[in-house]
RNA sequence: GGUGCCUUAGCUCAGUUGGUAGAGCAAUGGACUGAAAAUCCAUGUGUCCCUGGUUCGAUUCCUGGAGGCACCA
């Protein structure tokens, strides 16, 4: 490397579209690490549903943030806010790259741009919010948020419940309005250049290789995983396509078949919002997903 | 071969006493600050199977045809 600044190459798209490949490969090429930006792929009890890299591709290059995880343990985009640029900021040592595999938008934007701080909050503070918003409905929270911090009540989407107890929750854990800590200490200034890269492919070709990777995780042992995970189901980290379907036909509420049908759909779903996530930025290269690793490496090479 | 019923959105089907149509699901678009593979918001122009007739006007009524289903032979 000619430069001596320090990089952090990232890799978006939609899933099954092969940034792990591609990811790997450049790892190689440049010796460098992985870290992963996959909110699922931290929990070492989903394995086969998550799509995580193989033993192999593990072999191929060192990954951080895979399996790191068990699903009791609570973890927020914060926390890997926080975790990511401290590995990143160690792995800078030894090495001016690092290859940042993104799957997850909100966690990509929180290693690249930074997170505003908000204090940390008593979860009892949540559990009463929902208890309110079973018993009460959804007006109830929306008054208290317009009687708490009208700033808020008008400006994040009030129909969604997770945002609202959200707002809450900070409101009342902090006694100032969630709208206080909005672009306060946003630590944008990372000591990083940051170059991020897309794969891309038409619509039916990203379905297709998800309607097969489906089918190649049920041949894995899908079913058997999600049935020693049935007990936790209520966690947070089992709240994930794949295993939710696969929990109702547990119930005896559909088929197997059905199951296998719903994860293709809502994994479709899932690819639609990341697509929808990523093709706002502007400062992603995008390349088809079958392009020349080659091609890549010229690119990122010239804006070294 | 005969009789009856059916053919409307990608699918399953409503409906129009004749004034060119609407639900569910699927699909599509969007949002996103510690649950994010989560959560939320928005979106329905389709030769109403084809043909001819009646009518100011037919997806609707009538004739003929095609396809499907059921029963009878």
């Amino acid at each position: 490397m000619i430069s001596d600044k320090k990089y952090v190459i990232t890799i978006v798209g939609t899933t099954a579209i092969g940034k792990t490949a591609l990811g790997i490969k450049l790892a190689n090429y440049f010796n460098c690490d992985i870290i992963s930006a996959d909110s699922r792929q931290f929990f070492k009890e989903m394995c086969i549903g998550t799509a995580v890299p193989s033993k192999e591709e593990l072999n191929q290059a060192k990954h951080h943030f895979i399996q790191n995880l068990s699903i009791h343990d609570s973890y927020s985009v914060g926390d890997f806010e926080r975790d990511a640029l401290e590995k990143i900021k160690e792995l800078h040592v030894e090495n001016n790259i690092v290859i940042l595999l993104g799957g997850s938008g909100l966690y990509v934007d929180a290693v690249l741009k930074g997170l505003d701080y908000f204090p940390k909050v008593s979860p009892e503070i949540r559990e009463n919010l929902k208890i309110e918003l079973s018993k009460n409905g959804i007006e109830s929270l929306q008054n208290k948020l317009k009687e708490l911090d009208k700033e808020s009540y008008k400006n994040i989407e009030i129909s969604n419940p997770q945002r609202l107890i959200r707002a809450l929750e900070i409101c009342i854990g902090s006694g100032k309005p969630y709208a206080s800590f909005l672009n306060k200490n946003k630590q944008d200034n990372r000591d990083f250049i940051s170059i991020k890269i897309g794969l891309t492919a038409e619509r039916e070709i990203i379905y297709d290789r998800i309607n097969k990777r489906v089918d190649i995780m049920i041949n894995s042992g899908l079913v058997d995983e999600a049935e020693e995970l049935y007990k936790h189901k209520h966690l947070n980290a089992l709240q994930t396509v794949g295993y939710r379907e696969l929990f109702s036909y547990f119930n005896d509420e559909i088929t197997l078949e059905f199951a296998i049908q719903e994860i293709k759909k809502n994994t479709r779903r899932f690819a639609k919002r990341q697509v929808t996530w990523f093709k706002r930025d502007e400062s992603v290269k995008w390349f088809d997903y079958q392009e020349e690793i080659s091609t890549v490496i010229k690119f990122l090479l010239q804006r070294f």
